[in-house]
DNA sequence: CTGCGATTACCGAATGGTCGGTAGGTCAAG
DNA sequence: CTTGACCTACCGACCATTCGGTAATCGCAG
């Protein structure tokens, strides 16, 4: 028997990867510790070992998530400041990364759910993505926007572009380009001149 | 024992409308069969006589979802073209109507999963959808939009807009103030004068 | 109006499966 | 000898679906 491939902390993030995978593929709550473990060779129960309990894993999967789309945005504009340029850039990487993007629009929208072990999380995060993006905002575009929109009001616009472009292009990759249509909602934002 | 309470059609419906209450509570994989069935005091196969399994239950509730959407967008405009102003009258209705918006969030993602029931629903809909909202916004705004958007591009960015809030203001209703965002997003569209 | 066979509307029980989680063990490395 | 990394075995709960009933109701013949 081979136990002991590596260390501790590189097993829990092996298995940190599946979940990331089949969460994406069934959901949270179509997904079974089981299906998990198999993917990378263990019992269930050797999952549990790692993890106490369902939600637990989904908590951190989701810490890890984060960090990714961290390191894209962040790395970058190394020392700069973030642009909407860096964040058009995000949704590019994005649509190279379909079971990222896919395990993110469905935990997200399940976690509406009453109970919902990730439900807190999304709620904060949104939040504070929506804070943040206002600075972003305010920082390149000034306080006023076309049609007197102002940076608090176009941050979540913003985000609620990115998911339901996701949605759609998930559905239907072939129809939908994401990162063009996300640059033209950019453009709408920024200004662009009026026709007429 | 008091069977026969209405008619087989208005006990179908009864059904269906428990079940769009459970799916937008739990998921169409989380739901169950009984949970349903509990609600309009049947057993879970007094359900199953109705509907011959879960699945074709979901399509049932879906098309009637849809019917009922269409009522308020087309019934308003009695005779008359759809505007833009009636769709954002959808999204008034809409954030008084919980339930409803939740089920269709949640099913929506959902159903980016692989061989998912609903997966073809959501595809076929949203494929026509952008086709018929293109129509209408060439038909009030013209052909040429603000930074040179095309009416086939501005529709799956409406329909983006319209899910994203959803998900943020099932999450924060509070927080987002989801008419009056889309109204935003729609003088954005229109082409408000631009500042400076 | 009566009687009766067919249909409808269910329910109980069971099938075969999966679920998350626990208990207790084995085995190897340190 | 201890510790950590697993495993087998198991639990109670729940899952969708099927089968085989049973009671109420309906259409219709007489």
């Amino acid at each position: 028997m081979v136990r002991r491939r590596g260390t501790r902390e590189s097993r829990r993030e092996e298995i940190l990867l599946a979940a990331l995978d089949v969460f994406a593929e069934r959901g949270y709550t179509g997904a079974s510790i089981a299906s998990i473990a198999e993917r990378v060779g263990l019992s269930q129960q050797g999952v549990l070992h790692y993890f106490p309990s369902k939600d637990r894993l989904l908590a951190e999967v989701l810490r890890l998530r984060d960090e990714r789309n961290l390191d894209v945005l962040v790395l970058p504009g190394e020392g700069g400041a973030i642009t909407l340029d860096t964040v058009a850039a995000l949704v590019e990487y994005n649509a190279q990364r379909r079971g990222i993007v896919q395990s993110f629009t469905v935990l997200s929208a399940e976690s509406v759910i009453e109970d919902h072990p990730a439900r807190d999380f999304f709620k904060e995060r949104y939040g504070t993505s929506r804070a943040w993006m206002a600075e972003v905002i305010r920082a390149e575009l000034g306080d006023k926007l076309p049609a007197d929109l102002t940076p608090e009001q176009a941050a979540p616009l913003m985000f609620a572009v990115m998911d339901g472009l996701q949605l759609q292009w998930l559905l239907a990759p072939d129809e939908i380009d994401m990162p063009g249509l996300f640059r033209a909602f950019l453009s709408l934002l920024k200004g662009a001149p009026r026709p007429s």
